[in-house]
DNA sequence: CACACTGTTCGCTC
DNA sequence: CGAGCGAACAGTGT
């Protein structure tokens, strides 16, 4: 699930549930690698402290204790926060929680246990340590395309990589060259300057989106792919059919009249 | 039973 | 040594 958008608005719901509660313990359940450091480690930080204020680059999310040290949430593929009250409302697949002190719980929810939770103490330092780019949402069109034109890889699987610029998943990936008309197994290359321009500005509009309507996408606009690209689905623009390939490993949908292979 | 899954990392090859 | 690529991770949902 969680790509850039989805983060955010992850972040903005421990924003708005987390800060300034005392946290009196952190417990974990069928963890498996979910704390790669150890629990004791995140367990011995915690307690004790607040969160003060949240931040975020691409889909690393990083929780600042009160002390200075940061916890970092990264969701994986099906990962999310859940902040609750009562017995009945924990989630199904709460890994590790935090309770506070007024009798709240914080919840890192993840049923494949994809997700990590690691402490650092800086986030730039971080970012350089898991190679990971600027977010998405912060760069300029010249950050965006620079990188990109050199590539020989398709441009597909090089808009999924997290080191030049951070945030884009799957179906942001495949919206941004359905809506430039980019097949993705397109050499960046081969790419013009034009389409390389084209790229950015539809990235942004199409995070700007998917915040503006809290990610549920069925509330996207009607020309969008991730809501035509059900099976037997059609093409908004050109109302033929969508079809799935898997490009660089990864389920890809396109349409094969509007994307051309190259 | 078969297959798909909105993510990352490792190991192999060139 | 770096880029590229496929598998692995671990579990749910259809």
């Amino acid at each position: 699930m969680p790509e850039l958008p989805e983060v955010e608005l992850y972040r903005r719901y421990v924003d708005g549930t987390s800060l300034a509660q005392r946290i009196v313990e952190v417990r974990t359940e069928n963890e498996g690698r979910m704390l790669p450091q150890g629990k004791e480690l995140i367990q011995n930080t915690s307690v004790g402290k607040t969160f003060s204020h949240t931040s975020r680059v691409g889909k690393f999310l990083f929780l600042h204790l009160d002390n200075g040290k940061i916890l970092m949430w990264h969701f994986g593929l099906t990962g999310a926060p859940v902040y609750y009250r009562n017995a009945e409302d924990r989630p199904r697949f709460e890994r590790i929680v935090f309770d506070f002190d007024n009798g709240f719980h914080l919840a890192f929810n993840c049923s494949r246990k994809f997700g990590r939770l690691e402490l650092t103490d800086d986030v730039e330092k971080y970012r350089e340590e898991k190679n990971l780019g600027k977010d998405a949402m912060e760069i300029t069109s010249e950050e965006f395309t620079q990188p990109l034109s050199r590539k020989k890889t398709m441009i597909k699987p090089a808009l999924l990589e997290q080191k030049h610029f951070a945030g884009i998943g799957n179906w942001i990936a495949d919206e941004m060259l359905f809506q430039t008309k980019i097949h993705p197994e397109t050499r960046c290359n081969d790419l013009s300057a034009t389409q390389l321009e084209q790229l950015f500005t539809s990235m942004r509009s199409i995070i700007h989106t998917a915040i503006d309507h809290e990610s549920h996408y069925q509330d996207f606009p009607n020309e969008y792919l991730v809501i035509n690209r059900k099976d037997g689905g059609s093409c908004p623009d050109c109302g033929n059919e969508l079809i799935r390939i898997v490009v660089g490993g990864r389920g890809t949908y396109i349409c094969t009249t509007c994307q051309v292979s190259p």
